[in-house]
This record gives structure tokens, C-alpha cells and sequence, in this order.
DNA sequence: ATATGACCAGATAAGCGTAATTGGTCAAAA
DNA sequence: TTTTGACCAATTACGCTTATCTGGTCATAT
């Protein structure tokens, strides 16, 4: 199948200029008019791909989880101690915050989101986000974080952390920040000296990250195929 | 000097009954005939004791600031341990967020400081805030704090995560998060094992932090001694 | 088939004159 | 001396009308 759908290249296009458009003007501020002609179409063709702006919406952001999750997996495969829980989570994090819609999405930045933050279905992406319960639970259970914490509580400390790391920038001017690099070294190098399984070899954990990941990509590329169309 | 001014009572009263109110209601919604009934007294009153309301919010805001510091000397020194590094932070961290006006300021909550958040004296607190990079310097010099990190990014991680601590409770239900002191145990475990320096004994760091804090509350005194009057 | 401009109803924003608030002052009361 | 209620100018909130915008549709053009 050299194009899955017809206009596969265009949604993409559409998806990538939604993005631009919605993490710098907000949902409510940006109009299907403006990203129509962003990318180069008519709004009526807009709604030949989506019936609603809700819609196109769901898939803007299926779409930028998707690609989070490829950028912390590419990340993730590029560093061979790239399985060792420190080193995941410090891929989470610069992934997650090279990505303003998911930082908005995970802060519920009303300004961004609009609306959206009070309905429900935003858990459905913020629950998976950065590593969850479970992930956590089964790598303590391999040995790759000690077991000592329960896992509701590390799960916790991660999302207090991403948090922060996103909602500094409002606050602290990036010129008065040390590197973002350097930062996210020294907040691994803590995960590493306090969560740090016994487990001596990370290339299993990553594996099973990364097929999990995988996994949760295929969900999420599934998800998108069935856009209205 | 039994009373050093002659109504030092009504000025605690009245600034604990602005504490409650501006951290309700916000700044620009809590008027001084509110803040004047509350304390139980006459709006005039007030400008007996400040020229205007910017002025009774520099004053609360030196005041809500020596109430942490105390607090946090409290929770220190009541602590064997108070001297490590990480209990220094778990105090700090659960001494900030038992302080509502003191948690908008570091987060610059623009709800409840009003115009404030523009002012650029709003720094003059933040950058005290929490331990400063000439304190964690310091620590590393005694061997406290291990010395292979910059201060300043130490200092960054702990504002990162204090952040999020205060963020946090806005993005996810508190019924749904475990409890704070494990959190906060958590929290101290990393910065334990991440952060601790050679030096085995904490108490001589804990008495030069209770110093530099009980310094930093004499500051504090002496500017809100100089309140109008 | 594929794409578009014209079009519509509901929502949102812009004016605008008026009413209510509110920070701040002061002469008078206690 | 100490405290207060009345008072003022300036800002803010409120109704209300009108104008604009915007999500969504559809007949038409290519």
C-alpha cells in the first residue's frame, strides 16, 4: 500500500500546522479558517477530513502523543543505558517538553486547551502519560527500581517533577536557567542514586519499554486511522 | 518594652485576617473595607497603620515571609536530623506549602497576587525563596551537600520540584494522590541519596542554617518594624 | 470524485452609557 | 489621642445594543 488513505500527506500537513497554530494562539483563538489556510486548503476541506472541530482536535492530539512517544523512544534506543530508570526518565522529560501542546495537555493550560481542559476524556491522555503505575510496578518487579516506595508514590514524584520542569519556564526567565541539558542530568543523576534497582543489566528493561511503547504507538496510529474518513 | 508599637496586636490581626482573605479571594477582589471588617475595625483604621493597600501587601508579604522561615526553623530544629540536606528540604518544602500567599508568590499565581506578579520587587521574595544558591554553596563547602554539582543547578531542581509540589495539587485530585508526608519522605529519599555530602556530622550545618534563617527573620522584623506607624 | 466560495445561525466581541465599587481623605465624634 | 462615618474621584462592573466572527452546511465548479 504505497497511501493508506487518499490524502494521508495532507492530514499530516494539517495535524502539524493545528499543532503550531494551538500551542502559540490556544484552542479557542485559533479557527478552522487559520489553519485551513495555514496549510495551504479551504476550511470546507478541512471538514471532508474531520466533521468537527472537536474531532480534528482529538486528532491533533492523538497525533502529538504519538509522536512523543516516538521521540522518547527514539531517544530512549539512541542511549545505550538508555533502559536504566534514571536514563528513562530523563528521555520522558525532554521529550515531553520539546512538545508544547502535551506539556499544555499535562499542566491542563486553560489558555491552550480552552475548554477542553474540563472535559473528562483529558485524563485519557495525561493518565498515560510520562511512565504510569503499572510500568513502574513492573519494573520494580524486574529489579530495574528498588521496591522499597510504593509505586503510586514514585509515579507521583515523576509527575510532580515534569510539573515543575514545565512550569518553571513561566516563571524563571530561560536566559537566568542553567542548560536544560544540564538540568535534566542532574535531576536523572538523582533518580539514579535513589531508584536504581539491583538489577545490573537495563538492555531487558529496555526492551520491555520498548515494546510497550511500541505498543502504545500501534494504539494510538490505530486511533488516528479511523479519522472520520 | 512591653508593646514595642502601640497596637502591634491589631497589626497581626489585621494581617493574618489579609492573609486569609487575598489568598480566597486574590488580591484585586479583597478590598481594605473587607479586610478592615474581618479584623474588626473601621477602613480608616487601616491607613492609621498603612498609607495604602500596596503598602499593608509589602508588609503581609515580609510577614507571611517570616512565618515560613519560623516555621521552617521549627520544623528544623525540631528534627534530629534537621541538618541533612534532605530533611533541610522536606522541612522547606512542607513549610512553603502550608503557606498559601507564600506558595502564590513562588508560583507567581497571578489569581490571587493581582497586578503584583508584574511588579518587579516580586523577586525581592523569590529569590530568597526556598535554600538560594550562596546557601547550598555554602553546604558544599562543609561537606553537607556532595560538591559535584553547581549550586545553581541544585538550586533549579529544588525550585523545579517545589513547583510542581505547589502545581501539582491543582492537576490531580488530592483525594487521588497519596499522602503529602509520603511525598515528601520520597522526595527527601532522592535528595538523600542524590545529594548528600561526605560530612558525617549535620548539626553543625543545621546550627549555620538556624543562624542564617534566624539573620534572614531579624530582616524581616526590622522591615516590617518600620510599617508606616 | 474533489474541492470551493457563498451562506446561515449561534456565539462572541465591541461600544457605550450608567450604576456600583473602591482606594484614599478629612472633618468631626468619642 | 484615637477612631470613625461621610465623602470624593477614579476605576471597575453591568446591561444592552450592535457588529463581527466562526463552526458547520451545501449547491456549484472543476
Amino acid at each position: 500500500m504505497k497511501t493508506p488513505t487518499p490524502s494521508a500527506s495532507q492530514i499530516q500537513r494539517v495535524l502539524a500546522t493545528a499543532a503550531d497554530l494551538i500551542a502559540h494562539y490556544g484552542f479557542d483563538k485559533t479557527t478552522m479558517e487559520d489553519i485551513a489556510r495555514q496549510a495551504g486548503m479551504s476550511k470546507s476541506a478541512l471538514y471532508l477530513l474531520w466533521s468537527s472541530k472537536n474531532q480534528l482536535f482529538d486528532a491533533l492530539l492523538a497525533s502529538e502523543m504519538r509522536r512523543l512517544l516516538q521521540d522518547f523512544q527514539t531517544r530512549m534506543e539512541g542511549d545505550p543505558a538508555g533502559g536504566q530508570i534514571a536514563n528513562l526518565y530523563r528521555h520522558a522529560l525532554l521529550a515531553l517538553q520539546a512538545n508544547p501542546l502535551m506539556c499544555a495537555l499535562y499542566t491542563r493550560d486553560a489558555r491552550v486547551l480552552g475548554d477542553f481542559v474540563s472535559r473528562q476524556d483529558a485524563e485519557r491522555y495525561t493518565s498515560r502519560l510520562l511512565l504510569s503505575v503499572e510500568a513502574i510496578a513492573r519494573m520494580q518487579a524486574a529489579g530495574l527500581i528498588q521496591a522499597d516506595l510504593r509505586p503510586e508514590v514514585i509515579a507521583y514524584v515523576f509527575s510532580i517533577i515534569a510539573v515543575g520542569f514545565i512550569h518553571i519556564q513561566a516563571i524563571v526567565p530561560t536566559a537566568e536557567a542553567p542548560p536544560l541539558a544540564e538540568i535534566a542530568q542532574a535531576i536523572s543523576h538523582l533518580m539514579q542514586s535513589g531508584l536504581a534497582g539491583t538489577a545490573g543489566d537495563s538492555t531487558a528493561g529496555q526492551q520491555a519499554i520498548s515494546t510497550l511503547v511500541a505498543f502504545a504507538i500501534q494504539q494510538y496510529d490505530d486511533e488516528l486511522a479511523k479519522t472520520k474518513r
